[in-house]
DNA sequence: TCATACTTGACTAATCGGATCAACTTTCTA
DNA sequence: TAGAAAGTTGATCCGATTAGTCAAGTATGA
């Protein structure tokens, strides 16, 4: 369960989507990267794996861009973590099978399970909520 | 906290160098690969790092090898982890400083908090012990 | 004195994550 | 109906990290 840049900026992406459900027109790319530092093409890339989830839709041409596909409180980090993520095959050696090998091995997994717990009891719609609560104070101020 | 081979390579070694803490002569390096099937140069370089932290002493010469130089059950995983893995920073991007980026970044270090609590809690005695019980039922069947 | 075993430092090969580019298609709008 | 604005796709590149190797050297017991 490491957390690259790939799942940060997929997580930054949806929670505008999510706080801007609302909209008329679809949110276009480059106003995300725009506010939120990640780069271009990088951020398309990214996209592109959220689209294939189900997550978001693209709305091509002019006055085109991307729309949140799915209710923010169904979505959890961890299956954003999983789809965005690469491979999170958790140490593959060529070690003997041995007792020592199978219960160093499941404290491993333990450890990787604790962690995704985490991630699983929290969902977007719960960051986006807190982030537009913070976004609100940073405005009164 | 993604757990390299290096790491479970580590703490194969130290187990195994528990298990054998009342024997006369040091343990060989070669014991060590054979018995757990380990790249021989490889374990080497990790057993640098361990000597270099403390946790075992090295006795050169004919009949030499490593021996354990601390308590098992003051050796936690997570120190082991830390020591011998690499740079363990999680998710490094130029994001903007947004709320947003601040409220996620939370969520991955409570993840990460949640993994390294399952390791901390966990000591080399423990799994030593665990492995010696597996290791005598092997043995009676 | 020789075989055994650790020491040290440099070195290589493969993989992965981050990031970029170019060529293309769709749609709006003037 | 042309062109600008946006998304689409696939290929590609680069640098860092990891896993793993090698060779020359040193210490020690028999």
């Amino acid at each position: 369960m490491t957390i690259s840049a790939r799942v940060h900026y997929a997580t930054l992406a949806l929670i505008e989507l999510a706080l801007r459900q609302s909209e008329k027109t679809p949110v276009a790319v480059r106003e995300i990267t725009r506010r939120h530092g990640i780069p271009g093409p990088f951020l398309v890339q990214i996209l592109r794996t959220l689209r294939s989830a189900g997550w978001v839709q693209s709305v091509r041409g002019s006055q085109g861009g991307y729309r949140l596909a799915v209710e923010p409180a169904d979505l959890t980090l961890l299956e954003i973590a999983e789809a965005v993520g690469c491979a999170e095959s958790n140490c593959q050696t060529d070690a003997t099978d041995t007792p020592a090998n199978r219960m160093v091995h499941e404290i491993w997994d333990a450890a990787s399970e604790a962690s995704r717990a985490v991630l699983a009891r929290t969902t977007l719609a719960e960051i986006a909520d807190r982030t537009a609560q913070d976004d609100a104070v940073m405005f009164y101020i």
